[in-house]
DNA sequence: GTGAAAGCGCTAACAT
DNA sequence: ATGTTAGCGCTTTCAC
């Protein structure tokens, strides 16, 4: 048996609430009575009962992040993050995978687990506004990540995409690009990333006073490497011409520049690339991959941030709030304007 | 106020033991009764409070999976597989991560959080068979991952590491190759799996009658792409003469193939390259990686299900059981025998 | 500044 | 096949 609050008094000689007031922090206790006790913590090696401690106090310490899967740089980066923000606040993170599956995404949010939390981070790919009535359901403070259900009455981060679209958009035009290609979109779609950052695609097309060429939107309905490859080769046997690159993420981007490279197509001076995400693995690509970074530290620290106030209440009354995290364009040489060779410079490893 | 059992056994006109019945599908109910109490359960909403379960039974139902990062992509992968397999069990995961920092290593070893988990599934990076006196204070059941601490009284899941790379290194050596790296080596590594797959390295040389040239075994002190890279930049500049590479895991081998295309250095022709993971990366990289391949998933499943075997006891006498699971010899262009060029066929893709 | 009593929601053990 | 009793280890409330 496990040594417990009991046994910590009993040798402090002290009574149980005077150990939990030491465990807990309780500021007005008596210098010597918490010596006491934190001796015979240590002697006894005691640690609190996390599920007895949770029963009593409504509170466990543990969050739930419910993100597609792992596999997936860009939410295994911004797990790492979210673990991260959370530690430093010292809540524990319950990592949860829908497998970017609709039907479990639901029942995640309806799931036994979410009573065994304090609260979610919430990163939906299907679920939309259509699907509020299970948003609502949910019981516990909860933080939605990504550009899904913005009409949910939750707190809500995300980054700014139909601005960072449009400032990938514009760096290619800067380099006197005509034919962009904008590279992942969903057509069906009104709302969601893809939409937002074909929003801001033309935006930019059309402050320069270009013209929308619908032949250059392509269609890539998941956002992987492998569809990368598999849309870019289709576009290449298609035979239509273009300069520019826009992909809506990374893993599109490297997909599509894979079969780039397989087909002798040089890059930037044939095609210039530029993904969405940053992910570690656009730093070593070759070339190595300008991105429009999201952000990601700072999503991570604010959902957190808004989860732990929700959680700790006295914010009840307070409606929802929309975070716009800061994007920053990372250049690197597949918009580089100078050719790269042997002898070009490693890219940035900062 | 949540539901309870009890508002569930009112409505339903039972004791509140029976509703505990029926949640935890204890076989001898009534079908009747078992309804009566369902329909009461779906119009209450009812969802039992794990802490409470957790105090009682003892269980959470919640297992930890502690590793290094979540950037890295070998760990999110290997995350990525024991949630699956821990899902199937219907267990949670709470990830922590030790930030393949030593002291925080064996700090989460002592946390609170492993009070409130069943079991622990442990993959270190720092700690060894000098720090077993902090795994042995761990109470609760622990399974081992990875190449360390093969001394300790627990499960252990690993690889074949020395098959492994000797398998590796065969294979370019079937391919003609005569001067290849051992790329990652940690010299002060007498265990782990560095040693071990210099170990598999050697052993095929020696098999082939090939001399060894401590010349080529090249110190990475940390496997990441960015340490590859910059480990392969000085060996190109020392002058080193080389044909193969067996890189100690991808993300090396992916950095030394960045500045080996910077270089100009035609993969395979002129040197080959083979890795250790078969992270997705290694697919859709130019040229594609071939790799050695760890038996992710099923060292997952393994390691999960040992440790469950460990949670439900009935085998505490039995002595700490490893296992290694197979590997598998991934080829792909950055071995083939013929050379890549603009018509060669695509990555595989499965 | 510290203690005593109560009870969070559940299930183990036993009774029926 | 179902009900009763007790108590897991902790924190809350309130008393001192």
């Amino acid at each position: 048996m496990a040594t417990t609050l009991h046994d910590v008094a009993k040798l402090a000689g002290v009574s149980a609430k005077t150990v939990s007031n030491v465990v807990n922090d309780y500021p007005h206790i008596k210098q010597a009575t918490k010596e006491r006790v934190l001796a015979a913590i240590a002697e006894l090696g005691y640690r609190p009962n996390l599920s007895a401690r949770g029963l009593r106090s409504g509170r466990s310490g543990v969050i739930s992040l419910i993100i597609p899967d792992l596999r997936n740089s860009y939410f295994a980066e911004l797990a790492d993050a979210v673990m991260h923000a959370a530690d430093q606040l010292g809540l524990s993170v319950l990592i949860e995978l829908s497998g970017g599956d609709r039907a479990r995404e639901a029942e995640l949010l309806r799931g036994a687990r979410l009573r065994a939390v304090d609260g979610v981070l919430y990163s939906a790919l299907h679920l939309g506004d259509e699907d509020l009535a299970v948003v609502e359901e949910v019981t516990i403070p909860m933080v939605l990540l990504g550009e899904r259900m913005f009409n949910a009455p939750n707190d809500h981060v995300t980054m700014r995409n139909t601005e960072g679209a449009r400032a990938a958009t514009e760096h290619l035009i800067a380099l006197g690009r005509t034919r962009i290609v904008a590279f992942g979109a969903h057509r069906a779609d009104i709302v969601g990333s893809a939409s937002l950052r074909l929003a801001g695609y033309r935006a930019a097309l059309e402050a320069a006073g270009m013209v929308f060429d619908p032949a250059l939107v392509r269609e890539v309905p998941v956002w992987g490497r492998f569809d990368g490859a598999v849309a870019m080769r289709a576009m290449l046997d298609e035979g239509v011409a273009f300069d520019g690159i826009v992909a809506f993420n990374d893993a599109l981007a490297l997909g599509a520049m894979r079969v780039l490279s397989e087909r002798g197509v040089a890059m930037p001076d044939e095609v210039a690339v530029i993904g969405f995400d940053d992910i570690d693995e656009g730093r070593y690509s070759l070339p190595s991959l300008s991105t429009i970074a999201p952000g990601r530290e700072q999503i991570a620290r604010t959902a957190v941030s808004l989860l732990v106030e929700r959680i700790a209440g006295g914010v009840d009354d307070v409606p929802p709030r929309r975070v716009y995290a800061d994007f920053e364009l990372v250049r690197r040489e597949s918009t580089a304007s100078s050719p790269v060779g042997a002898d070009s410079p490693s890219p940035d490893v900062s």
